[in-house]
DNA sequence: CGACGTGTTGAGTGTGATCAACATCTGTGG
DNA sequence: CCACAGATGTTGATCACACTCAACACGTCG
C-alpha cells in the first residue's frame, strides 16, 4: 500500500476500495528527469497516480513556444483526458525523477461499475485539475509579472506544504526558471528580473533548488492568493 | 426529453439511462441575460446542463480585473466543481437569455451507484472542461493578440457549428467585445483594434451580433487551430 | 578542455495598455 | 417628441511593461 495514502491530506479508503485499487494497480513506473510520460497527439493505454517527484503538463505551438498548464505533485492523477479522445491534447514531462502508479485504462469500467465512491473521487480529481488551470489562467490573463510569480510561488508552497514536502519556510524545487516562465506566460529574462526584484525586496529567495519564503504574508497579499483550505482529498 | 439529445453530436442513451436522467432532472431554469447563475465563494445545491443560450465561467480579482475561463454552450454541464469544495471557485453568468436543466446535487450518488456509464460521462465532461481551459491558457500565455482573437473566433465557430448554431460561414454571437477581451487577457481597446485589423485583412467581420468568417482557413492557420475532430460526446 | 545548461544583467525595442474623445444605438423619462 | 444616460464600438496619442538581443558568470559533465 502506498505510503502517500496514509497522509492526512487524503481521504481514507474503505476495505473494499483498497482491495479494488490494489487490483486496479498494474505496477509502478519510474521515469528519469526530463522524460516525457505522455505525448500530445498520441494515445496512452494507462492512467497514473504520481507517487513521488514532480511532473508537469504542457502544450507546445509549432514554432516551439511552450505553455505549462499545471504542475503535477504526489497524489495527483494523470491521464484522465485520454480515455475521452483518441489522443492526448497535452504532454506530460517529468521535472524530476518520478515514480508513478500505473493503471490500465480498460479496468476503468470496473471502477465505475463496482465503486461509486471511487467514481465520485475520479470526478473530484478531474474538477480539481480544472480548478488549478482556472487559477493559472486568471494569473496569466490578468495579473502583472510580479503578481504572477508571487502567486505561483505561494501556490506551489501551499501544495507542497500539504504534502509535507516543505522544510519550514522553504521548499525544494526540482524545476528551473524556464519552467516558471513557461507556466506564467512570461519570457525567461523577465521572469528572472522579477524574481530578483522580489528577492531584493525581501519577499523570497531562490538559490539552487531551494526557494525560501521570507514574507509569505506579503506574497499572498501581492498576488491575491485565495486561501481556500481544502478538505481531505481523494487519491486513487 | 430534451431536443438537444437527439442531435448527432451527442451520444445516445440506453433506455434505463434515459429514465434515470428524467428522474435526476429536477426542472428547468430560465435566466435573463446578465444574471449570475453561480457565484464564486458560494455553494450551490444544483448542477446544470445548459439547454439553450450562452453563458460563461469567470473569475475576478478584487480590483475588478476579470478573466473569462470558458464559454458554456448548449449541452455543456455546469457546476461540477462545486460538489467538491464547500464553495465555487468561479462564477457563471448568462451571456444571453439561458435555459438550464437543473439537477439536485444530492441525487448524484445515485448516478454513481446505478449508472457506471453515466459516471464515465461525468468524468468525460469534467475532462472536456479542463481541455477547453487548457487551450485557452495556451492562447493567453503564448499567442499574440491577432493569434488569440483568431483562435477564439474559430473555436467558437467550431463549437457552434457542431451544434447547428451557425448559418453558413457566419455565427450569431450574444457577446460583446468586452467578453472577447476578458477571455483573451487583452484590453478592450486592443481587442477592438485587432478585430478591425482582421477585418481590414479580409479574415472576418463582426457587425452587430453577427460574426462572418471570410477566410476560415487563413484564420485557422494564423491561430494554429488544432483540428481534432471529437466523436459523439455525452450529455446529461 | 570545451560544450552545455542555467542564471544574471544591461540596452534597446515593441506589443499591447492606458487615456481620451467621439460615434452609435438603446432605452427611459420628461 | 425630444433630451438624456448608459452601453457599446472606434480611433488616435502616449506610455510602460515585458520582450528580444546580447554578453557574461558559473556550474556540471563529457
Amino acid at each position: 500500500m502506498c505510503a502517500l495514502r496514509q497522509m492526512s491530506v487524503f481521504r481514507a479508503f474503505e476495505g473494499r476500495e483498497l482491495d479494488f485499487v490494489e487490483w486496479f494497480k498494474m505496477g509502478e513506473l519510474e521515469v528519469d528527469q526530463g522524460s516525457t510520460v505522455l505525448v500530445e497527439g498520441h494515445n496512452s493505454p494507462h492512467l497514473y497516480t504520481l507517487l513521488e517527484g514532480w511532473a508537469f503538463r504542457y502544450k507546445m505551438l509549432e514554432d516551439g513556444r511552450r505553455q505549462i498548464l499545471s504542475f503535477i505533485l504526489p497524489g495527483d492523477f494523470v491521464g484522465l483526458q485520454g480515455p475521452v479522445l483518441k489522443e492526448m491534447q497535452h504532454s506530460v514531462e517529468a521535472a524530476s525523477r518520478v515514480r508513478l502508479c500505473v493503471f490500465p485504462r480498460e479496468r476503468l469500467w470496473k471502477l465505475y461499475e463496482k465503486h461509486p465512491a471511487l467514481s465520485h473521487d475520479l470526478v473530484w480529481l478531474a474538477t480539481r485539475g480544472e480548478r488549478i488551470v482556472d487559477e493559472n489562467l486568471l494569473s496569466v490573463g490578468r495579473r502583472s509579472a510580479a503578481e504572477r510569480v508571487s502567486f505561483l510561488a505561494v501556490h506551489l508552497f501551499k501544495r507542497c506544504d500539504a504534502l509535507g514536502l516543505t522544510q519550514g519556510q522553504s521548499l525544494d524545487l526540482p524545476i528551473t526558471q524556464r519552467h516558471f516562465a513557461d507556466a506564467l506566460g512570461l519570457s525567461l529574462v523577465h521572469t528572472n528580473k522579477t524574481l530578483r526584484r522580489l528577492e531584493r525586496n525581501g519577499f523570497l529567495s531562490w538559490k539552487g533548488s531551494k526557494m525560501s519564503f521570507k514574507a509569505l504574508g506579503k506574497l499572498k497579499e501581492l498576488s491575491g492568493f485565495d486561501e481556500s483550505e481544502e478538505s481531505r482529498r481523494p487519491i486513487i
